[in-house]
DNA sequence: CGACGGGTTGAGCCAGCTCAATGGGCGTGG
DNA sequence: CCACGCCCATTGAGCTGGCTCAACCCGTCG
């Protein structure tokens, strides 16, 4: 990973914070960003939009996620970046990018592997989506957040932050805002979460990974704590 | 792109070719492949199983895709490759990788931009996987095999090659090899595909696309022939 | 205090599933 | 040359998880 010098050096470049409402696009769909943009607070997804109207979140991104580094090799965005909650992202001018990378390889491959570890998410979600139950999926995706928001210092103590409306984490697993409902009622039901405002508690997390068929070695996160 | 040169650099360290029958595995789940892989003819999958033995395809991998070129960031496998048909690979060796790499930057470049394709298409696979109906599904799986082909140079005329079992089929999209049969049924009955043997034909590509949902745009295809 | 954006609950429907049986193509061995 | 076995495609019948439609409730904010 990187080291304090990188740190420092990123630190200098990156612009003013953006702030975006819940509902609101930081990167609609086919555009080209000329900068980087990665989320320092709050939640935002990859999207897309399909042609009966309905959202198809791909992607979910929290603090430290990279928006559109793919951009200057694909060209253009082929989904929208959306804000969840209220949320700041940062910018980086492409041509300091240019540079930096050419000058520090470590920066560079760092930035690779977060790539890497983006795309090998999304195979899960393949999995998650396309194949398990919606008590499952749900299960799923409230463990692969405690892991991500923990690898970022966001969570701790079985409790994090989960202030998604139930339309959103329908859009995430391709099922009814009314059928998160009764499953999240199933899953609080058996005692796998515990529901306070705005934090999700998991009383007992191998039961819920049990439940959710979830193993974190597709997350790939460094050795730390936990 | 590359350029003659960088080809011709390549095809100097690329090893003898490796044979694997339909069902086997090229490279299991878990494991660390020192050398990097790809495809040279034949189709094959990464996939993962569930713990109840279903087997999801979470990728194609179609001549010219990389196996595993994010090994050496992410450490392991967190899925397994195996073939759908009789197929050959090539090895590169590792330590040759990195020196290439070092030297030739635009070949870096390449694969780094097949790494962002390949992650762009799961992207899309999560919105098939999730959303679609069986026929929409189908229909834009086959055109996506049809744009990738054709990108290949395997598929011209509204004909390519489908040499999939309807079981490889269902584990792509997520339903059962029963309803792969009547779905196939229906677009053919629609006069949306051809099957020919192990061939298909596409009369009306548009008539197929709008069936399906379905806009290149995600495949990032270089402006080409077509 | 009215509007609005969530969450909650009920009732009926249907796409895709399971289970089950049949048929066809092809390689292998007698 | 035929018989057998195997794998895959095909077809039927009944089941069910998740959907749609439709209320209603509650907290927040202008």
């Amino acid at each position: 990973m990187l080291d304090d010098a990188d740190r420092e050096r990123l630190r200098k470049i990156v612009s003013h914070p953006i702030a975006v409402e819940p509902g609101r696009d930081l990167i609609p769909e086919g555009k080209t960003p000329r900068d980087i943009h990665f989320i320092t607070e709050g939640a935002a997804c990859r999207y897309k939009i399909l042609p009966d109207g309905r959202r198809a979140i791909v992607a979910l991104l929290l603090p430290g996620d990279f928006c559109d580094l793919h951009v200057d090799l694909l060209g253009h965005m082929d989904h929208s970046i959306g804000a969840l909650t209220d949320c700041t992202f940062s910018r980086v001018a492409a041509a300091e990018v240019d540079e930096i990378l050419l000058t520090y390889p470590a920066i560079g491959q760092a930035c690779r592997r977060a790539e890497l570890v983006d795309a090998a998410i999304t195979r899960e979600w393949v999995v998650n989506v396309g194949r398990r139950s919606s008590e499952q999926q749900l299960a799923h995706l409230f463990c692969e957040l405690y892991f991500r928001l923990n690898s970022v210092g966001l969570a701790q103590d079985h409790h994090f932050p989960m202030p998604f409306t139930q339309n959103a984490l329908g859009d995430m697993l391709g099922i009814t805002s009314v059928h998160v409902q009764r499953t999240m009622g199933r899953l609080r039901d058996k005692g796998l979460i515990v529901q306070q405002g705005r934090q999700l508690q998991i009383p007992d997390f191998e039961r819920l990974a049990t439940a959710g068929d979830f193993d974190p070695a597709y997350l790939h996160l460094h050795p730390r704590h936990l």
